[in-house]
DNA sequence: TTTATTCAAGCAAGCGCTTGCTTTACGATC
DNA sequence: GATCGTAAAGCAAGCGCTTGCTTGAATAAA
């Protein structure tokens, strides 16, 4: 190899924004790699590995192996719940509101370099308990915002269930899609979210930003 | 523990049905941890403990703990694949036929000692390569048969939707369920399967068995 | 005797994590 | 302004244990 394998990075202390550069990056790569071959498919040394370090340096950031997976799914959690939450601060009339969430969802869910709410959804089961029980607050308030949207459309006429087990459903079939969804067919992401809010509403989306294209484009790969 | 340890089993040889005893004990030992645990969170000597066996007695009824994970699939597919094949050679109206479906595919899903499906749906990644395509096959026509039953509910009238992507989401909302759903709460499976049917078609069950909880009832913990 | 099945022991590799040491950056001191 | 102490960050090695699987002998039925 040449000149690129030793490349010095400099180092700081004290730095301002405690989360640049090493934890960050030890983060990325073990969410895409959870991500792809599970908490117990992935090898400490894999992480390392992808970051660029010896096998036990990893520790100087995180305690455990555990703990990176919990700090993964609270740095995803965060983040997406910022998102919904800014949506709904908006006050949208119910059907936008319904649309903008989904559309978000599904970005968070299969959008470039998002690794960590599939990480959330299908490592949960490598949780620790007590872990679990911190993770789980953050949870019920992303479904505390998608109950309380689904409540609005509701009253406002265009669902009819009872929110709770409906929520659930919904959650279904939209986290489903991180296991079928081919980035590489003929439907976008955006599409997708057309068929997504027809298929929960009966009747096409109500946001103004449709789909380009326009056919009834659909592929979907394994 | 008593007298049940160390009970003797009598040994046969040539049995008629090949899949009588100790083969079987293991498949369903296997699905039972493999989705507890997943599959490289089980090891084979977890499996073999769970059968009453030493560590490494378990090669002999099957070459690599990779053989285990297929055959669990392959078993949960074939019985699966069954009972709704048999549904639709009912011939049903389509209405009832899709209730049936539903009905099934949560009793498949949720039943007492129905493991083998949720290790397919929720295991798929541990699966090597050449035995994803052998169990790919029965996957596909699994979903074929909701493809058509789908077809012939749009053909009635009572559906919309592009069948391809509505069976997936519709997999979804239904295959989400194994994670949320608490056998120990109110609602119980034919009550949950009205539910999802409402969910799917905003009209309530064409069946005549309806649950017999008359209320809404409705618990889901986690 | 033959064949099917299991046991008891263990091997090589991989696991999460620890250890002891070195390198680097920065603030305080002379 | 050169020197030094301190602490962050990382390297190289490896420890104790678990992993999937193998081996050779033992047992039981046909």
């Amino acid at each position: 190899m040449s000149a690129a394998s030793k490349v010095k990075v400099p180092r700081k202390r004290n730095v301002p924004d405690v989360d640049t550069s090493r934890r960050q990056q030890l983060l990325r790569a073990s969410a895409r790699l959870f991500r792809e071959k599970g908490y117990d498919g992935t090898s400490v040394r894999d992480i390392a590995q992808a970051t660029g370090m010896q096998s036990g340096s990893w520790v100087y950031h995180f305690a455990t192996k555990h703990d990176m997976l919990e700090a993964v799914m609270q740095e995803g959690l965060v983040d997406a719940l910022a998102r919904i939450e800014a949506i709904a601060a908006l006050g949208l009339p119910p059907r936008q509101q319904f649309d903008q969430l989904v559309r978000t969802h599904l970005d968070t869910l299969l959008g470039a370099g998002q690794d960590f709410i599939p990480v959330v959804l299908y490592e949960w089961r490598s949780l620790e308990p007590a872990a679990r029980r911190r993770v789980s607050v953050l949870l019920k308030r992303y479904e505390a915002v998608w109950e309380q949207a689904l409540a609005q459309l509701r009253a406002a006429g265009d669902w009819s269930g009872t929110t709770r087990i409906d929520a659930l459903l919904l959650f279904g079939a939209l986290n489903w899609v991180a296991r079928w969804y081919d980035p590489r067919g003929t439907l976008d992401v955006q599409g997708l979210a057309d068929e997504c809010i027809r298929f929960f509403l009966r009747t096409p989306p109500a946001s103004d930003r449709r789909s380009k294209s326009s056919g009834r484009a659909q592929r979907a790969a394994r």
